[in-house]
RNA sequence: GGGCUGGUAGAUCAGCUCGGAAGAUCGCCGGUUUUGCAAACCGGAGGCCUCGGGUUCAAAUCCCGACCAGUCCA
């Protein structure tokens, strides 16, 4: 990045000078008589004590000095986004206020909800987890205040003057603080393929707030303007709320009296990591991530275990519960939606707090045994068990310690060990994008005017083509639905070509034909959309809500869509919840959704400002992921469920039809499938298993209402057959046994042993069988032999000490080329095909009497 | 999304390295003993060794692939 990148009209009208950093080597400017930036490590802090700012502020008065700060400067405020980024898919968490734009703002697709705004975003990092509680000013949940600016080339808002500007007057005027404090260091900031000149805020060693200005995009080497240029500035409210009161870490400032009274039992850091954790759990569980065992889950599941494992240590501890009620308490006077849904809040932790003690029971058991035969062996446990055992047990190691006789010592440096086992792992990749390459659109050509959002029932209709490449065509406007949101594309005609798929990308709708068009630009078309597909997709996706509903009102909110698809035939959608579904439960919703559908309720779907929206029904609009944007489309079944949709609706619940859930089944931790039909469809296949049913019952004989009884008799009776043919198996082994036995052609007694030679008719798991029936006394040899499909088997048992089994067949192999072996109890081998069996047995019989003799 | 554990009797688990006749404990059933119960002792029933392929004369055991559960990491 170039010097002039930097050089701000700004710096040298008040007087800055620019100086190169002794310690890191980057340039920075300041009115202050520096030669080091104000960052640690290059300066060690110093507001202990020594507050940067000229009035201690709590972190609510320090977000409402920042926010109205630039609401007064033309800004305009927006309530945070959710801590999910449930809009993304190469991230989990919002990590940054930036976040809630990226990517669909940031990349021009579509216009910024407000222009400039300020927010402060309530953010999540698990990077320093290790360092929370420990460095004194770390957190995994903490609010990044904002303000962005998105600049088009025929609209410029501001940028980097500006910004420099507005970052010092906040410094400065509104919080008092000295000028000369401050250096604003010259950094290079990359993301995403984009990258720009960014100022670090330093002061008192500590990094307050960047100032990034994306304008650049990477082409090989060479940088490109980006045609958006976007302002991403950074203001950390916990440090701006250390350094206002200048306490010994950053948790008294900003947690303080919930801070105050955790310590009265626990460790400062204990404490910390506690409240933090707290927090973070609240702003998790709020936004609907369930715990689980991967993805964002897994983090909610960490932090839980983490703070229960703290408790559990300490015996005067308070119940986790509690601890998380009062950080809620605390949260919701700022953010409203934290403090409801309490008692559902609590069920999600209880069921993760039971889960976490049974885990624990269950790696308990196994490490003692675990030890205990290690040491029967003669070895010791060590660290690298403690490391096997947490990473496939979930153990923390000062847990197995305490369950330990002998235990190793705990590597310092632990839980790097475990992050290097996970090292060579393959990396998380985004699912690959399998849309067609759709073809280019000239800038000229017009955007689609979509139809379908003002009036689903239109399925036929006049349009001109504005654009046309081989079976790609785009009209001037359109009724098609567009695959997306998980209901599938309409199909149907252009004139007289088939419609097979229909795809949005940026403003325009493609008709794909199922062979290259023969319209022209200009040219007036009949679109005409296959009717009974597009009723029975809106049915689907309507009784998708429904069902949503329904699933939210009986299980509670913390149920959320976690992917849907609403296809012809059948439609399915993903909820979080914290265990499989009851049958009472799914009973409950089967009800409830099916009276909302009799209930004939007026679905409205509407376009409204996003704020207004939020206000009037909360981040639970997002069930199919946040949409940015200044305008939102609601789908509402007044009363009962409101989204943010694009998809075609029925307008009366009563449309829908009968609903019918044909499968429920937990596809991970966490996370519960339902399927189910609706419509025609539901009565299709009502009408599919009632044939089944009945035909069932036909071939078993017996009434539908007795299917059940039916079956177990019939398995009762098929477990009664089995058991008898195991039966008459023994019975006839005993006859031959006692047939063998008697007679003298296949008994006799050598040197005391009793040995039985006989050729007969059973397989092999029969020769075996017989042959433990002969040898049930000690002393005794039976040497049988039988040929099944061409091949000969021999098996010999023993329980004469003096007579190895496998050596009676390995003396008898060579005779008719057997392969075998066993044990000196039991051995087996088979002849090529062909060979002669009889000799083998010869063979045995004559080695096990001279075996006997001596 | 990836790694690691695990899946054997109703329950909890041995056995798997190194292939060769499926085990223990608890529970269950019956008996002895006891006024009765518990306990103790004796005896018994109970297994598609998760499923599907492969290798082998032979697989719970080795190899490959599914499925299920747990766990760690992103």
């Amino acid at each position: 990045m170039e010097d002039r990148e930097y050089d701000l009209a700004f710096f040298h009208r008040h007087g800055f000078h620019r100086r190169t950093c002794a310690g890191c080597g980057h340039a920075f400017w300041t009115l202050g008589e520096f030669d080091r930036c104000q960052e640690a490590p290059c300066r060690d802090y110093g507001l202990v004590g020594h507050p940067v700012f000229a009035r201690p502020q709590s972190p609510r008065e320090m977000r409402e000095t920042f926010l109205s700060f630039f609401e007064g400067r033309g800004h305009t405020r927006l309530r945070r986004y959710p801590t999910i980024a449930r809009w993304r898919n190469d991230v989990f968490f919002t990590q940054a206020s930036i976040y809630d734009f990226q990517p669909w703002v940031t990349s021009g697709a579509i216009p910024p909800p407000a222009n400039p705004l300020t927010i402060s975003q309530p953010s999540l990092r698990f990077i320093d987890l290790e360092e929370v509680g420990r460095s004194g000013r770390h957190f995994t949940e903490f609010e990044m205040m904002a303000h962005h600016a998105f600049n088009r080339p025929d609209h410029e808002v501001y940028f980097k003057e500006r910004t420099v500007e507005l970052c010092h007057e906040l410094l400065t005027s509104a919080l008092g603080a000295d000028p000369a404090a401050f250096t604003y260091k010259e950094e290079v900031w990359e993301g995403g393929g984009n990258l720009g000149p960014s100022l670090s805020v330093g002061a008192a060693g500590l990094e307050v707030a960047t100032l990034v200005f994306m304008e650049y995009v990477r082409d090989g080497d060479a940088l490109k303007p980006m045609p958006l240029t976007v302002v991403d500035t950074g203001y950390g409210l916990e440090r701006f709320t250390w350094a206002s009161q200048g306490t010994k870490t950053a948790y008294e400032a900003v947690f303080g009296r919930e801070y105050d009274e955790l310590r009265r039992t626990f460790a400062p850091r204990e404490a910390a990591i506690l409240i933090d954790h707290a927090r973070a759990i609240n702003f998790l569980l709020t936004d609907g991530v369930v715990p689980s065992n991967s993805k964002e889950g897994y983090f909610a599941r960490l932090l839980l275990r983490r703070a229960l494992r703290i408790l559990q240590k300490t015996p005067e501890a308070p119940e986790l519960l509690a601890i998380l009620d009062r950080t809620g308490r605390e949260l919701a006077l700022d953010f409203p939606e934290v403090g409801a849904h309490r008692d559902d809040l609590r069920r999600v932790v209880e069921a993760e707090a039971e889960k976490f003690q049974e885990a624990i029971a269950r790696a308990r058991q196994t490490i003692r045994r675990q030890e205990d035969r290690v040491r029967a062996t003669g070895g010791k446990v060590t660290s690298d068990d403690l490391l096997g055992w947490y990473d496939s047990l979930g153990v923390p190691p000062d847990l197995a310690v305490e369950e330990l006789r002998a235990p190793p010592p705990i590597p310092e440096d632990f839980y790097a060990q475990v992050a290097a086992r996970h090292e060579n792992e393959a990396p998380a990749s985004d699912y690959a994008e399998t849309t067609e390459v759709l073809p280019e659109v000239p800038a000229s050509v017009p955007p689609t005017e979509v139809l379908y959002y003002l009036d689903p029932y239109t399925v036929s209709f006049d349009a001109h083509v504005v654009f046309a490449d081989g079976p790609f065509v785009v009209l001037d406007r359109t009724y098609f639905y567009p695959t997306g949101g998980g209901q599938v594309t309409d199909t149907g005609h252009l004139g007289d070509a088939s419609v097979t798929d229909v795809e949005r990308r940026g403003p325009h709708v493609f008709h794909r034909l199922d062979a290259p068009s023969t319209v022209h630009v200009g040219d007036r078309v009949r679109g005409r959309i296959d009717p009974v597909r597009r009723t029975q997709l809106m049915q689907h996706h309507t009784a998708t809500h429904l069902l949503n509903g329904a699933l939210r009102e009986v299980l509670g909110p913390h149920v959320w869509q976690a992917g849907a698809y609403k296809a012809p035939e059948a439609a399915r959608i993903d909820i979080t919840h914290y265990r499989a579904l009851s049958k009472e439960e799914l009973h409950r919703v089967d009800r409830r959704v099916n009276e909302v559908v009799r209930a004939d309720r007026p679905v409205k779907s509407y376009f409204e400002s996003r704020s207004e929206a939020e206000r009037r029904f909360g981040f639970t609009l997002y069930q199919g992921g946040a949409v940015p944007g200044k305008e939102l489309r609601i789908v509402e079944v007044e009363g009962f469920d409101v989204e943010a949709c694009g998809g075609t609706h029925c307008t009366h619940t009563s449309e829908v039809g009968a609903i019918s859930v044909l499968d429920v089944e937990r596809i991970q931790d966490g996370v519960v499938r339902l399927t189910f039909a609706s419509g025609e469809r539901a009565l299709d296949l009502r009408e599919e298993h009632d044939a089944i049913l009945k035909e069932a019952a036909r071939r078993l004989g017996v009434p539908v209402a007795k299917l059940p009884d039916g079956i177990d008799r019939l398995l009762a009776e098929v477990e009664e057959g089995r058991k008898r043919a195991k039966e008459r198996r023994q019975e006839d082994l005993g006859a031959t046994a006692e047939r063998l036995a008697a007679d003298p052609t296949a008994t006799e007694t050598v040197g005391g042993v009793v040995l039985v030679v006989a050729s007969v008719d059973l397989d092999r798991n029969g020769l075996m069988e017989l042959s433990r029936l002969l040898t049930k006394e000690p002393g005794r040899v039976a040497i049988l032999a039988a040929e099944r499909d061409g091949k000969g088997t021999l098996f010999v048992g023993s329980t004469a000490p003096g007579i190895a089994a496998q050596s009676v067949v390995d003396a008898a192999k060579a005779a008719f080329a057997g392969k075998g072996g066993g044990n000196p109890a039991a051995a087996t081998a088979v002849g090529e095909p062909g060979a002669p069996l009889r000799a083998a047995l010869h063979d045995a019989r004559t080695a096990a009497r001279r075996a006997a003799d001596s």
